[in-house]
DNA sequence: ATGAAATGAGTGAACGCTCATTCATTCGCC
DNA sequence: GGCGAATGAATGAGCGTTCACTCATTTCAT
């Protein structure tokens, strides 16, 4: 096999055990050089990084990343998948919670997103910088947040709580409002909390599903 | 001086004369050379794209690049600079042709990005996808459409066409409502061409804009 | 004593970029 | 108009450097 690492064990070695969305705060090596490399990938991209800042930073040898993932890609991508998993799971939780009330799905999801990015902003802004590299669609098998919320907007187009349309496009039109702010704030553009704002973007996320 | 190209004429080597924003389709070698590589930096990134690649795609010399750029990061840059600044000029023209007719403002300046990522794909998903690497605030004089918008949304809850609440965030989350969809285009999660839906994400961008 | 974990100098490949050279075009002189 | 000189765009082999990754060796817990 090419991938020697423990796939199944990843999770917990991201996110501590009360799910708190924060990589391991133990002192193991492994969970030292996710952390490291999390926060350099963040901050200038994968292909920027070396192998030997990774290890610098997380205090190990360069040769123990390959103890514990098989290549720096491997790595970058088992973050990726860490929190993209996770946010599945959320996400699920999220709609599943509010039952048939589409409004509140609508406000769960949008406080799923603000709440992830103000926990553990460095792994909220990793993700989204490297969906373009990761998050095709191609991927099968691959959790798929944004397909829950398309299947519940079909739910609620059916239901008579949205306006029929392209329930992707109003996907992506929803999910917009929310991510294009945690993506302005990257830039420096504002600093507070995106969780102050949760009512105020779920307002305005419903605001654009029913307009779409 | 360590920039020997012609700044000034960047823009119109990019953008032919009819400012259709397209990449100038003649021959010559500069032309070539942006065009190669912007679509190699929008497929895979800038770090991931060698200058032998781009030189074997425009049909030059690998040397070639450097008589018309001073490093690879400098042609990365220049591309982005001459989309960003496009932009920064449609939207300005959008939200001036609008007056004061705020609901005619948000539609135009949606039309523009619908029109701009549907007229050159390849350019605009390597805007999309470069923000984060190009896109600061902390560039000082460097055009800056969102600001545009802020202005105008300032303008708007001034004139009472709009509730009040943070201009940014408000921003922000109308422009995610088109630039999400396009970022979901990207990725395959549809294929249509987002004029098409110029009018649906016109009214969902308002609708955001009036709720968040 | 033993083996798993960690080490870091070493390796070959590949990178961005340089520069001596080529060559088609333009210029200046008569 | 004809022609040698000057020009500068284009070339591509090659440079020094850096990279991801390897592996013989050492460390350490049991």
């Amino acid at each position: 096999m090419s991938t020697p690492s423990k796939p199944a064990s990843e999770a917990e070695a991201i996110f501590d055990a009360d799910n708190r969305g924060v990589i391991a705060a133990d002192g193991t090596p492994m969970a030292r050089i996710e952390r490291a490399a999390l926060v350099l990938f963040a901050a200038s991209g994968i292909d920027a990084v070396t192998t030997r800042a990774i290890a610098t930073r997380a205090g190990v040898a360069e040769g123990s990343i390959y103890r514990h993932y098989p290549s720096k890609e491997a790595l970058a991508r088992a973050l990726f998948d860490a929190i993209h998993g996770r946010l599945y799971e959320l996400v699920e939780d999220a709609i599943t919670g509010a039952g048939d009330d589409f409004e509140a799905a609508v406000a769960q999801v949008v406080a799923v997103y603000c709440e992830a990015a103000d926990r553990d902003r460095t792994l909220f802004e990793y993700h989204l910088t490297h969906m373009f590299r990761f998050g095709r669609i191609e991927s099968p098998g691959r959790p798929d947040p944004t397909a829950l919320i398309v299947k519940r907007i079909n739910q609620a187009m059916a239901d008579g709580d949205c306006p029929r349309g392209d329930a992707e496009l109003k996907a992506a039109a929803a999910l917009g409002v929310v991510l294009q702010p945690a993506a302005h704030r990257m830039a420096g553009r504002f600093s507070f909390g995106l969780s102050q704002q949760t009512d105020s973007l779920a307002r305005a996320s419903l605001a654009a599903l029913r307009a779409a």
